[in-house]
DNA sequence: TCTGGGGTCCTAGGACCC
DNA sequence: TCTGGGGTCCTAGGACCC
């Protein structure tokens, strides 16, 4: 999708079409989620400190994400591609890879696959979007970033590495600014000289893993085929105060809310943590995580809470003043089913099966200020619901 | 410039086992 | 007395992605 957050904003709030938008968090330590082109003119870019890009654009629009309203439109999106093959694995909430190859006999050629899914997109939602085709996922990834905004490439498999050399290494998938700082120090400035680099001259540069794996993307291979189930390996919760603390008081209440919301989630999908990592990070930014491997997996917000305090308690502070703190499940295995319950009687119990999907549905239904009165209404409607499915609200 | 929150993957050392 | 080679698991940190 192209600037999603922003783009989905817009969709209420047409006036603000051609303007400079920008989404971004209240809490002025916040950055840019999603900005629009004509914020990006200025030279705005998501994750950019909020109070550097209103120096860029002082006349940009600032609106505080409102992340409900994204889930439904990437679920409408992520449902018009399930339209087109059962092969789509998304890769996060505005994008997704589709393998369409068995669809072709009836849908046609990439292009025609691309063009009517795009057109679908536009119909059903109002929002605009860039697809790239080709051979492999990181090919086509590339050709959507290149094709950005409202745009469409296909790159034939004859024609990969004539599109691919000229790039600069950056533009490869793990090749972020440390690494490409390291590889142009090296005199490697395009995807050409790093394919020009030996295997092994590689790996010693940037590690085994990394080294075999730029090696085949300079080539354009990639053998990674389109997986639909995403199996999540963590979850966490983590977040920055508007003023460094070294209040523990403080940092316990953070602890406690973000173990019970990982609790929640836990248990919502069914998993388990057998690991529970703390995180933190100092006035000074440098960042430390501790972790520790339980006896027996937990999806309990009291155990990840214990554990989490336990964890916090050991670190040596010596006075240091905290700018986040954040805990994660890891190693997770399957837990216990998740609870269903029905909020409306003409609802199918599928949409409900989380407390989650509950505030985000209610939401909808009734606007943002009925979110309290919906999570009673669950409730008084279905004393059976078992105690775990009500602590989302 | 002054750095969010959600994640994944990789490396490296050490404990431990056979 | 000083030492192999295979492996797994745990922990900490960091790069990277959207």
């Amino acid at each position: 999708m192209d600037a999603f957050f922003a783009s989905v904003e817009l969709l209420e709030r047409p006036e603000l079409i051609g303007k400079p938008v920008i989404i971004a968090g209240e809490s002025g330590r916040s950055v840019v989620t999603s900005a629009t082109y004509e914020a990006r003119a200025y030279g705005v870019r998501s994750a950019m400190p909020l109070s550097q890009a209103m120096r860029l654009c002082p006349r940009a629009i600032v609106i505080p994400p409102h992340g409900v309203k994204y889930r439904h439109y990437s679920a409408r999106v992520m449902k018009i591609f399930a339209d087109v093959t059962p092969l789509v694995e998304p890769l996060s909430i505005d994008e997704a890879f589709l393998d369409v190859a068995g669809a072709r006999k009836l849908l046609g050629s990439p292009l025609e696959i691309a063009t009517a899914i795009r057109a679908t997109v536009k119909a059903d939602t109002g929002l605009t979007c860039s697809i790239g085709a080709a051979s492999t996922k990181f090919i086509a990834k590339l050709a959507s970033t290149r094709s950005k905004p409202d745009g469409l490439l296909v790159v034939p498999a004859e024609d990969t590495l004539a599109f691919l050399h000229p790039l600069p290494v950056g533009a490869l998938w793990g090749v972020g600014k440390a690494t490409a700082e390291s590889l142009t120090n090296r005199g490697i400035v395009t995807v050409a000289d790093l394919a020009a680099t030996p295997l092994e001259t590689l790996k010693r540069w940037v590690g085994e893993a990394g080294g075999s794996k730029l090696h085949a993307l300079a080539w354009g291979r990639d053998s990674r085929s389109v997986d639909p189930r995403g199996v999540e390996k963590s979850i966490g919760h983590e977040n920055t105060f508007s003023v460094d603390t070294s209040d523990l008081v403080v940092l316990r209440r953070e602890l406690l809310d973000q173990s019970e919301r990982v609790a929640v989630r836990l248990r919502r999908a069914g998993l388990k943590g057998r690991t529970i990592a703390l995180k933190l990070r100092f006035a000074d930014f440098t960042t430390i995580t501790r972790s520790r491997t339980l006896g027996e997996a937990t999806d309990t917000g009291r155990r990840v809470y214990e554990q989490a305090i336990e964890l916090l308690d050991e670190v040596e502070m010596r006075g240091r003043r905290i700018r986040l703190i954040g805990v994660r499940a890891e190693q997770l295995t399957d837990g216990d089913e998740p609870a269903q319950f029905t909020l409306w009687d003409d609802e199918p119990a599928d949409g409900w099966r989380d407390a989650e999907g509950v505030m985000d549905r209610a939401t909808e239904r009734f606007g943002a200020g009925m979110i309290r009165p919906a999570a009673l209404i669950a409730k008084k409607a279905r004393p059976d619901v078992p105690r775990n499915a009500g602590e989302g609200g």
